[in-house]
DNA sequence: CGCGGGATTGAGCCGAATCAATGCAGGTGG
DNA sequence: CCACCTGCATTGATTCGGCTCAATCCCGCG
């Protein structure tokens, strides 16, 4: 199989040479998860680590009582999973039908110490990972309902070209699929389902957007969008 | 000078041989910020890496109008800068008055790149911190502002034994020092002001804390503000 | 002693949560 | 093919936590 496009450009083994690729491809496997269920649940000892090949990943966070937090979403392409830890500090759900390209982790973590350029590889996607994390704060901390909805259309929209043919539309930047559900946007913004909606409704009648069906977004100007996200 | 000692063991130099050592102290100063004064300003190209030697360095993000929110708090030992990145995405400030060892960025990423169990190291400390970002935002979205103050408290009092003798009693776990500010602590809770100081009114009349000035808390039973906190 | 900046307390209001009902689409079985 | 069910999304009515504005307090300091 062709390794390079089957993990991405994009991702942390986008620039490997085959000798790599090749250790890596006989310590990958390939695993499906249908919508809804748990990849890994929280407080694993996590024996795999991967890459998204399609759907969306959530890592959620619980409190005892039950309240929820989406503490970051996986795009195709993105690195899953905790090096060096023995105790998956969160829980990792699919958001959407997701393909998995996993490796064992004993093995992963050999390889990334005998290869540094992977692992610095990995020092990159982490700091990349934290810069948005510290942006998801701004927004959990100071923002309005009407901005965090703006600001997430505005997130999705810029990824959703990692999405694949079958989720949105390629090159089309104001036009996008938004593949998971009301409760996780709400659970990621810091919000209810019920908020949620009333802001898309509000950006509607706004004409900052436009809904073909529930799932399908249009964004005409995307300035005035950002303008609604706080710009950031 | 003793390098060891300088950085602390649990800085991510903690376990250098004398060689790294001796390199690094060739690039390295000391710099002194007072309270209040900005280390390294939004956006700035960051000439700058380093090491908190004493106090609290915060790390804000701005929203155009005004809006602050504080994404991070580095303590003695930690470690500040963005290596691999030519925008330091968020302005760095003395929350207290605070002593720095820095490094001259280019030659630290040079060293970076010479010295792969370096980089190992500001792996792993760039994890922690992506860990401990996603406890806030599960703080952020979901807990009261009870909880928040809670929380906070006992974030402090974990790592207060790091800030060395002139503040947090060494050893006494439930008895520390909080050097910040009302407004900051209400920055990094993502609340205001008055909301920080009515929740620690309420937790001294639970008698969960006790004060004996604005900045020295008591705590008699940690599991009782644990318990406050939401656990997590 | 009076000044000033941070911290506390109070009164009122507003945004978003909660509770509850309705709408809507896809899937199933009669 | 249509009636029904089920899960998600939307809309409405009401409540409430925390924000805003404003006054007062406290303590260190000149």
């Amino acid at each position: 199989m062709d390794t390079r496009r089957l993990f991405g450009r994009r991702s942390i083994f986008g620039s490997f040479g085959p000798e790599t690729l090749c250790a890596l491809e006989r310590i990958a496997s390939i695993r499906e998860y249908p919508a809804g269920s748990t990849i890994i649940p929280a407080g694993d000892p996590a024996g795999i680590v991967g890459t998204v090949l399609s759907g969306i990943v959530k890592l959620t966070k619980i409190l005892p009582d039950g309240r929820m937090q989406v503490v970051g979403l996986l795009f195709p392409s993105d690195f899953i999973g905790r090096a060096f830890s023995e105790a998956w500090p969160f829980s990792a759900d699919a958001a959407t039908d997701v393909r998995l390209c996993t490796f064992d982790r004993a093995e992963f973590d050999k390889l990334l110490m005998a290869t540094p350029e992977l692992e610095h590889q990995l020092l990159v996607a982490t700091l990349d990972e934290l810069d948005a994390a510290r942006d998801w704060m701004l927004l959990l901390g100071c923002k309005t309902a009407e901005e965090k909805v703006a600001s997430f259309l505005m997130f999705v929209s810029k990824r959703g070209d990692q999405l694949g043919s079958a989720h949105g539309v390629p090159g089309e930047f104001g036009e996008f699929e938004l593949p998971i559900s009301r409760s996780d946007m709400a659970a990621y913004l810091g919000t209810t389902v019920e908020t949620v909606s009333r802001q898309i409704t509000r950006l509607k009648t706004k004409n900052i957007i436009r809904l073909t069906n529930t799932h399908h977004f249009v964004v005409p100007d995307m300035d005035r969008l950002a303008a609604a996200a706080g710009i950031e």
